[in-house]
DNA sequence: ATAAATATTTAGTTTTGTCTAAAAATATTT
DNA sequence: AAATATTTTTAGACAAAACTAAATATTTAT
């Protein structure tokens, strides 16, 4: 497997999560930064090599066999994500760029020996679920902030977005996984949400609420 | 640069320090195991770099440019083998060919704080000294096996080749680095060589002695 | 000093992954 | 149900990094 297949390979997956019919040609050429034609030809490629249903015109689906590929892929992103902060106290908004290349490494052993020096985790630093070495990943029923009842306790256990500037506005507003969260209003106008946050009160936009994964305390 | 310009810039470095006059095209081929039209290629788009100085047919040395980043990309190698062995437990013949994917991560700050996390290291599981920032690194008066007096007391410092099948067989010796030797005498007629490894009594070829680095006691 | 051997470079291909522009298929509007 | 818009694919081209085969330069041997 080369760098660029594996790319689109993941990419696919994450669409997948999302819209679970056939993905578009150009839902992959957005997400990769690169043109429709160019997908084409992979999609072709990955055809081939049997890790993706492809007919034409029809978009493209993860075959077993790209599924699991893709969620070892995703598995070696997410635990390198919480060695550099767990291990080299690298903050939440800088772990991305460098995962993006340490997840092309090839070594199965390494991951595994990774995955036992971390203590085995089950949540990346943005809150997302990290596969084991079979494939298997725990599921929470989490929920957008921006769908959250008034007045109940919540908690923070994930991020929708991993912008660096989305991580940098939550550092700012000392938003972490694991805060609490209450709704104490929510404005007709523009959706925007009064919240209490570790017993602070503060307004924060309907963008930024439904970029935030919360659960019932 | 990509990580075949990253590959001939370090197989130059490597060759540069046995031999320091101008490094032959066929030296090169020979130890990326290509061939030598291709690195012409490749020396032509170094050289436009400013990485090397290349002049046709008489042989190609590093620019200081090249020379600084050759060292970083060793310094990486170096820093992820003992990352390896020391936080992973992996065996010193397993981490080279793994090294040699990660050496091509691109993040300065990575590297620093892995340094940072490992303790500074100074040298690698093979005994291979490692670059600091600046490119500095410490240099000890080592010599060949082959080369020691007989009845001093010397300490096995590190090992001149580095692959799984030296590395194992020194294993199954059980000489590593720190292991006290001591020549007891040299045959003649194949220069192989009885030495006093930690106590116990042992003969060994020429072909292992020319490959094993030691210094006085 | 010439011839032979070796090393190196050039010229022309190949493969991979990308691109642009044009053609074809599908989806949406009227 | 056409007409129009959008999406997707095809065709052809390009750059990077490799290759083979042929041409040159350099080194070694006679
Ligand atoms: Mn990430
Ligand atoms: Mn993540
Ligand atoms: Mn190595
Ligand atoms: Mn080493």
């Amino acid at each position: 497997m080369t760098v660029s297949e594996e790319n689109y390979i993941k990419v696919i997956y994450h669409l997948s999560l999302v819209s679970p019919k056939g993905i578009n040609t150009n839902a992959i050429a957005g997400m990769i930064d690169t043109k429709a034609s160019s997908v084409t030809d992979m999609l072709k490629k990955l055809s081939d090599k049997e890790l993706v249903s492809y007919q034409k015109y029809q978009g493209v689906t993860l075959t077993e066999k790209g599924f699991y590929l893709a969620k070892m892929i995703v598995r070696k992103h997410r635990l390198w994500e919480v060695f550099l902060v767990n291990k080299l106290h690298f903050t939440w908004d800088e772990v991305h760029e460098i995962a993006e290349e340490l997840e092309h490494i090839q070594s199965e052993k390494l991951m595994n020996r990774l995955d036992e020096f971390l203590g085995f985790p089950a949540f990346d630093p943005h809150g997302d679920p990290i596969p084991n070495k079979n494939g298997e990943m725990v599921t929470i029923d989490k929920i957008l902030l921006s769908e959250a009842d008034l007045n109940l306790e919540y908690v923070c256990v994930g991020v929708k977005n991993s912008s660096v500037e989305f991580l940098q506005y939550l550092d700012k507003q000392k938003i972490s996984l694991g805060s609490n969260i209450k709704v104490l209003s929510k404005e007709e106008f523009d959706a925007s949400l009064t919240i209490e946050l570790n017993l602070k009160t503060l307004t924060i936009s309907h963008k930024i609420a439904e970029n935030l994964f919360i659960k019932i305390q």
